[in-house]
DNA sequence: GGGTGCAAAAAAATCGCTTTAGTTAAATTG
DNA sequence: CAATTTAACTAAAGCGATTTTTTTGCACCC
């Protein structure tokens, strides 16, 4: 007589607090505080805590996600914005994010504007309306105007507070040109990418300022600058071909990317040329594919994995410390990754 | 006298609906049955409710996401999984269900696998605990138990209510080989993708069906077995190496997918052969790099943009409308690119 | 003039949790 | 032994919406 039968309970729609305090004989108060190993549970001896847990583990109690969140006002979901879904770019940044945010059980809402004016200005707004803790900026230079901690990777971000993680393009120009200038490379083709990315200027910046210091000229003439944002190696082939129409008057070309190089390469073996042979080139980011190109890309690796998870650190951390004071930047080393587009300058026949 | 300060309240914290209610001297209910456009709010005069929104602009008032999702039990967001954000597969899926989630104001969460069986059995209860509204599993057998409408693609998921979307494979194998048999290719090598992916088993099945149509042999001495599951062309390049050190008793080969037949056309090369003169090459999927490869790529196109915006769509359907009846499966048609990695079939000089 | 109907709005319940402020009984202290 | 502390809890407020139920006038109708 008076048997219980508490599993009948559990057939009245889902388990919650109140359903589990009736169970227990407990208040929610106590199983909240035990549950949430609060530190006000510190009163609450050993044998109710362990009534509450294992009443939790059988009827797989889980805190209602909005409740929770209502109660703390912290979503526990960050929000990306990229220009898109790149291959070569987005993806392994956010590898290196998912990584890290899943340790700290977070999650993300990605969020691509394709440098629409009306995406780059909505997403934000919508993104806080679902209440991310922070944001993470690829890319994007948008000014997120919000109080919440904001990290920009490659995005030079200069609104104050933002947390810039950038590569050093100083060095990446340095470490690109000295390889080719070892190989007797002296006129060297350039290629700038679109004006709306924002790593283009710093990594242009960085070229003209190492060209000088090896006294190799930058040609207006032997200068490729690309008009659209885009993952197809289309990019590179269209003005490659058009300078190559031009003038052969160079033995090599720094790209500004790896998919552009490969359309470059195309190009080069189109107009009847050899890479190396005739002109090298040099990629930029070591994408997956660039080591099975024909010929394999020599190229500028950017750590992005690395800038993805150290980026999600900070954020992270910005997130748990409101009060402290987020780092200005964070500078990134590049790496020369040398393959076989890259050999001796061909001997300057004057191909004009 | 009695003059009022509107702006004041803004300045103590942020909006919410109490304080607007007390500003425009109206209850919540109202307020909040004119900003949703309630059905009950049809009594209310054009007057009032133009006060309501212009306050609300004014204000620029936004209801609370938790507080909402509270009360409505939705949460606006949908849970994607994948073995990985892979170049060239979750990417262009992706682009579609993102297009399709925006129109919606829907966001997504992304969860990567990467096939770790704790990841997979994780994931899905976590995603639930964020209180997601539905599951898109990209190629992701998991065998998910939840009350919640489910798409899985390319997936073959046989948990009853979920919907299906996969490429006809029979048509695939179908295009594919005619056009390697019209080009005069008897023997033929192929590829069975890795044991984990889920379409492998079915794409092979459509392979096997077809070569005997077409009296087409295939010999297990001419099969590649992939193992890993992995988005660098090594995966092909080694067993295609392996592959001709033992024979090169075959005219063409067909590829798990474009990024394999990448490390195909390598090892090929590597091995003094040309494609498509010695060897033809087939791909599958259409990755965008796909056409720059040196020779471009003859491939099977999934339209895995439409097959993620298809996804998205089902999804948003079933969650709309929870009383609705899943559809089984959707099968999408696959269409032949025909580049240059493809030829008439060299002349047969027993190279073995 | 008392009931009926309707327009316009407000009160109050509810969602499920966290957390502040108590309460009660037992143990400890001066 | 009265006063204070402490252990072990609990009641209730509050997060910010949505939604059901009520209220309040006012017009209308025999």
């Amino acid at each position: 007589m008076g048997k219980e039968r508490p599993e009948q309970v559990s057939e009245n729609g889902p388990i919650n607090l109140r359903k589990l305090s009736e169970l227990l004989r407990l208040s929610q108060t106590t199983i909240s505080l035990v549950l949430n190993d609060s530190p006000a549970a510190k009163s609450i001896p050993g044998h109710t805590r362990e009534r509450v847990f294992e009443a939790a583990r059988k009827f797989q109690y889980r805190p209602n996600y909005f409740a929770r969140s209502l109660r703390r006002s912290r979503s526990m979901s960050i929000g990306v914005m990229a220009p898109d879904l790149s291959e070569g770019y987005f993806t392994l940044v956010m590898q290196g994010v998912e990584e890290y945010l899943l340790r700290a059980h977070y999650f993300y809402f990605a969020a691509s504007h394709y440098w629409k004016p009306e995406l780059m200005e909505q997403y934000p707004r919508m993104l806080m309306e679902r209440a991310v803790d922070g944001f993470l900026l690829l890319n994007t230079p948008a000014e997120v105007l919000s109080p919440l901690p904001i990290v920009a990777i490659s995005a030079h971000n200069n609104a104050p507070g933002v947390t810039n993680i950038v590569l050093d393009h100083k060095k990446a120009a340095e470490i690109a040109l000295a390889h080719l200038h070892q190989l007797g490379h002296r006129r060297i083709a350039f290629m700038k990418g679109p004006e709306i990315i924002p790593d283009t200027e710093y990594r242009w910046r960085g070229i003209l300022q190492m060209a000088r210091r090896l006294q190799i000229e930058v040609r207006p003439g032997l200068c490729i600058q690309l008009e659209a944002d885009s993952w197809s190696p289309q990019v590179g082939y269209e003005p490659m071909k058009a300078l190559l129409d031009r003038t052969r008057d160079f033995t090599a070309i720094f790209c500004f990317n790896d998919i552009s190089a490969i359309g470059v390469v195309r190009a080069i073996h189109d107009a009847g040329l050899r890479v190396p042979e005739d002109i090298s080139v040099v990629g930029f980011d070591d994408i997956i594919s660039a080591a099975y190109q024909k010929p394999s890309l020599t190229t500028v690796r950017q750590p992005l994995r690395e800038m993805g998870s150290e980026g999600a650190q900070v954020l992270l951390d910005l997130i748990e410390n409101p009060q402290k004071e987020s780092p200005e930047e964070i500078v990134m080393q590049p790496e020369l990754i040398v393959r076989e587009s890259t050999g001796a300058a061909a001997k300057m026949r004057r191909r004009a």
